[in-house]
DNA sequence: GCGACAG
DNA sequence: ATCTTGTCGC
């Protein structure tokens, strides 16, 4: 999308099957591969891209808007629509307020209310942009909807093409099953290591 | 040992 | 994330 415009100027997908479970703290491994897919695609160079997680708002400071920012060399933003770790006050009701969140000492995001009186959505900087700016261009990408544009565009054009793809192959794409491909995917030892608690300390 | 836990 | 049921605001 253009900014501050917010024009859709390219809309790319990527479809294959996920090969990582789901585990807090390590969603890079599970969907950064099918982000890079569609992220090929795109003929424009990206000057910010905006991710629906964190950016350094994670325990190790490595969300997966932090960890692609760095892969790709590429200012990037993180904006969930949940807490992965923190502890904020609640932000003002209006549009536009904010507090910030912390762990550990150290200011690491902010939760943001993007709708006056709705959930605030939880931004924190990838790589190579600061906090305030981060919240900026959230705040400047979000219309009359709770999510950025660019997220809940994205969102909008993965149903349609879900939706395409259970039509025309009968079977539906068992999204449910993320889980159940996972399982029969990912090679026992690699589950078992992440399954551990705090794995990245062996 | 118990609770928390992006999508 | 997905699914289901019910409610509130434009």
């Amino acid at each position: 999308m253009g900014f501050p415009r917010l024009e859709i100027l390219e809309k790319k997908f990527f479809v294959s099957q996920v090969v990582f479970p789901y585990i807090p703290g390590l969603l890079s491994f599970r969907e950064a591969p099918l982000l890079l897919g569609a992220l090929a695609k795109i003929r424009r160079e990206p000057d910010i891209i905006l991710f629906d997680g964190q950016g350094i708002a994670h325990p190790r400071r490595m969300g997966i808007a932090t960890h692609l920012g760095l892969f790709l060399q590429k200012p990037t933003i993180g904006c969930a629509k949940s807490l992965l770790v923190g502890k904020y006050l609640h932000p003002g009701g209006r549009k536009g307020s904010y507090s910030f969140l912390e762990d550990k000492g150290e200011v690491i995001g902010a939760a943001v209310r993007t709708r006056k009186e709705k959930k605030p959505v939880f931004v924190s900087p990838g790589d190579g942009i600061d906090l305030m700016t981060s919240i900026e261009i959230v705040l400047r990408c979000t219309g009359r909807y709770r999510l950025p544009e660019p997220l809940r565009q994205a969102h909008l054009l993965v149903k349609e093409i879900r939706e395409e793809f259970e039509e025309r192959s009968g079977q539906e794409i068992p999204s449910r099953l993320s889980e159940g491909i996972t399982e029969g995917h990912v090679p026992r030892y690699t589950y078992k290591y992440f399954s551990r608690r705090e794995p990245w300390k062996r």
